[in-house]
DNA sequence: GTGTTTGCAAAGTGTTTGCAATTTA
DNA sequence: TAAATTGCAAACACTTTGCAAACAC
């Protein structure tokens, strides 16, 4: 009888392939760190630092240009909620965010805990692209 | 007979007593910038240059500092919609905004265009400071 | 091979800080 | 005069860019 260890399957592969985009070794590293396990918000250091602290060798530019790349295909959903500095979600479905002032933290509000019964028009010519709902906290 | 120019009055210096900040001639200068006529939606970057071309002498350190001062007595309500900017909006009631991404422009929606039923509770400890709806419109 | 992607370092943006000089009460 | 405020320039944090080298197909 022998140990086994398992490893849990990785979408990155997929994910990248089905975007259009080149599965290169940071991409795919980075693609795993970002959607192999639970959804996350990251910044762009973090992932950085993360992706080093993984012997993976990736530049901040790159790291940088991969995300936004992830979220022009919608892979990752940008968020911003702290001058200077950008958060990106990996969870892309309809929900909202607490977001806890002092230590910068975001936590999902699932889309259905959220009343949202009306919102306006968009004014004339313009198209809605998302409704955000921030529950900002002390703390 | 004679013309009398009618300058409106300013609330600038009431504004800034009751609040228990020194009124300096900065701090009233920008004051009436900010509060004498409609609200408005403004980055420290713009104040600065609407000061300069006013002829009011001001350092830009001098307009964060007294925009984050209004700030934290309630005179102004910071707005982060896009990463690396911050907006300060002269209306402190409560309302919401329609961002237009492309032009980076901020539009007002007043509260009672927002059907907001439910919220969910703060996390135990917590407690919330502002429901913040966001209303992303491309253009 | 050819076009894409990467890394690096430099430049850019918006914001904050330290401290001497100035101003306010 | 004592304490608060200001201006300046430098420091900061985060992000983007330009281009040669490396890589994927």
């Amino acid at each position: 009888m022998s140990m086994v260890t398992v490893r849990p399957y990785s979408q990155a592969l997929d994910r990248l392939r089905a975007a259009g985009l080149r599965p290169t070794r940071q991409r795919l590293a980075l693609a795993r760190l970002l959607f192999d396990g639970e959804d996350r918000h990251i910044s762009a250091e973090q992932l950085h630092s993360e992706a080093l602290s993984n012997n993976i060798r990736v530049s901040l530019a790159t790291v940088y240009n991969t995300l936004h790349q992830f979220t022009d295909v919608g892979l990752l959903r940008e968020i911003v909620v702290d001058a200077g500095r950008s958060y990106f979600d990996t969870n892309t479905s309809d929900h909202h965010h607490f977001f806890y002032e002092k230590s910068g933290r975001l936590c999902d509000i699932p889309a259905e805990m959220v009343g949202l019964t009306r919102v306006p028009d968009a004014p004339q010519g313009f198209n809605i692209t998302r409704v955000e709902v921030i529950v900002r906290v002390d703390g």
